[in-house]
DNA sequence: TACTGAATTGCAATCGATTGCAAAACAATC
DNA sequence: GATTGTTTTGCAATCGATTGCAATTCAGTA
């Protein structure tokens, strides 16, 4: 019949216990000052050793631990970091791109690591500027945004107001943000020159070039074209948006439209299974009608039919070079923008030449 | 403290030291006291309409916002929730399926509808209990867990301490915390149901029993057989964990060792893609050999090849259930566990019998 | 002009921590 | 015992907001 873990414990009174516990409450029970207790916790050198050892001790048993918003507002510091995923009020979607939130962990990680928290919401992505908030109210030491959208203004005249902020996305000319991200043109390039390797020629693009990134993708594509003597047919262009819901419509209406293509770069993974639908619903087989190369390298891309080939984009880095930028502006380096290198993963949809 | 705050050096004074407006600014741009301001901007009657519309005027042209650290510690009050997400220790991997992530995604909308913050982090899986931190430092006001994994007693722990806390997963027997999930049995019943009605008797069960959610889908699949007057075949269940590094392996043995099935319930849509991966190794084919079906219904699961039949999960509904169950408890109401509907989405990996 | 009551406004205490400075305790020396 | 020097400790101000209560303003009335 006996219980002991269900029964209330005398020592912290079972009616109290309501109340969180204080430095007051600590002060109180080791017989010192609250400003003893908060130099005991703190490890000062200034309060007797063995003083400071009953104090911390005290305070463990008791499970107290700090208020961190009184601690925060006496410092002046905070350690919470805002990072805003952006949200398409259009379509009300959320943001479902298995990258992004792949992209969201790893930043969480990096936080972690060094002791900040994280603060993540969202924000309509006609309006990047809304992100600034979580600043301004003082709720975070900066923010870290995820994507550029359509607004690369915004985002210029955020940085102008001084805001602490990082981005992840491509790095477009006379920015004045810091950015982070893959290497578009490149990563453009490779899976180009991988599909042009394999003998392929008419080679479609599928991807919103009025998003910075898919702008850069496409420029590397438009040169790999160049290298090899050919040029780009804008109407091998598709402006498809990352929206699943949007593109699948007007992925289908292409492929029913035209034939007149043997390859496909694709700007995300998810398009990419999209397009693969789209093809095998007009009766085009992938790898054998249509190569195709994805964007992301999304932890689901090995897993699907075809797997994909598909440009690597360094997710578990990217955290960690998102919140060392962060930090970098906050300790007042002037960082610029970075890219970093991506490389091709070659799987099922657009196989080795060699093989 | 006699030191008189600096005034900020005009000469010297860096960007970065841009003090942020308060209410001390506005006041004296205004020609009022703090104490007018202050109630100015929470609208409060007791203040002349027209220095309330001048004030807030002045504080929104000035693009000032409140310091909310400040303001929950005069007010005892926080809006912000601890929504945490496990990781596997061992395997030092993040959590990647796209289920929970999506879920995240839901809790994000939901708190931000209501006007909460939404803090995000890990814990590692094996010491849930960790995730109490976020209360007991006062940061968050309740924590959201996403999962119950292998720690139900830890779960049943927290709960004991009155830490406010909603749990996502399954409802089992004699439990003491909150959770809000999807009704695991009826998932495992429609599943295993649809399958038999397709005309197959050898029905595989691939997921990890000792995961509560698991545990009940089984037992939903074991009633369907038993309806069916069938028996369950232990040789036929097969203890996949969700991270698809292990689960491959074990998959692949798994498919090479028997061929005595056709059919599969699997316990996550992604390990239904690894398990169709691991049939056609074996020149086994979805849905012809073995049909299949998946879990979660994943927001991929549409555009996979063949696409999938799953067990839809409310992730939609998710959020909103489990910030409502959290904010239920932290107005006192006893909160009991919450299950809600699923159903079966048919796609291509078990298509309708009717076809 | 003096008085009254209602409408505004401001003073000062408060939330829970940190920390400069001064006071107290203790030890060492003359 | 008085003086000096070194540890330890506590008082009180501070961070930026909110709010009870007292003070002020002002119109209306005697």
């Amino acid at each position: 019949m006996s219980k002991p873990k269900d029964s209330p414990d005398p020592v912290t009174g079972s009616a109290s216990d309501q109340r969180r516990l204080q430095m007051v409450d600590i002060a109180r029970l080791a017989g010192v000052s609250v400003s003893t207790v908060s130099r005991a916790l703190n490890g000062s050198e200034l309060v007797n050793a063995e003083t400071r050892q009953r104090v911390a001790e005290l305070a463990r048993s008791l499970n107290y631990s700090i208020n961190f918003g009184a601690r925060n507002l006496r410092l002046q510091e905070n350690k919470t970091v805002a990072v805003v995923v952006p949200f398409d009020a259009k379509s009300r979607q959320h943001i479902s791109d298995p990258f992004f939130l792949s992209i969201v962990g790893s930043i969480a990680d990096a936080l972690t690591d060094r002791g900040y928290d994280m603060l993540l919401s969202r924000v309509d992505a006609e309006h990047l500027d809304l992100a600034s908030h979580w600043f301004d109210s003082g709720k975070a030491i900066g923010v870290v945004l995820i994507g550029q959208w359509r607004h690369h203004d915004q985002l210029n005249e955020m940085a102008a107001r001084k805001l602490p902020l990082v981005v992840w996305g491509g790095e477009m000319p006379q920015q004045l943000y810091c950015s982070v991200g893959g290497d578009n043109v490149l990563g453009g390039t490779l899976a180009t020159r991988h599909l042009l390797q394999l003998g392929r020629k008419r080679i479609a693009f599928v991807g919103d070039a009025n998003l910075p990134e898919v702008w850069l993708r496409r420029q590397g594509y438009a040169q790999a074209l160049r290298e090899a003597g050919l040029d780009v047919d804008p109407a091998l262009e598709l402006a498809a948006p990352f929206e699943p819901g949007v593109a699948t419509g007007v992925l289908r209406d292409f492929c029913a439209a035209r034939r007149d293509f043997d390859a496909v770069v694709c700007c995300s993974d998810v398009l990419a299974l999209l397009t693969i639908q789209a093809l095998r619903a007009v009766g085009r087989s992938v790898p054998g009608d249509v190569a195709l190369v994805g964007y992301d390298d999304m932890p689901l891309a090995a897993y699907c039919d075809p797997p994909l080939t598909t440009v690597h984009q360094p997710v578990a880095e990217a955290g960690a070079e998102l919140v060392e930028a962060l930090l970098g502006q906050l300790r007042g380096e002037r960082a610029g923008p970075r890219t970093m290198p991506v490389y091709l993963k070659l799987r099922g949809s657009a196989p080795d030449a060699a093989r």
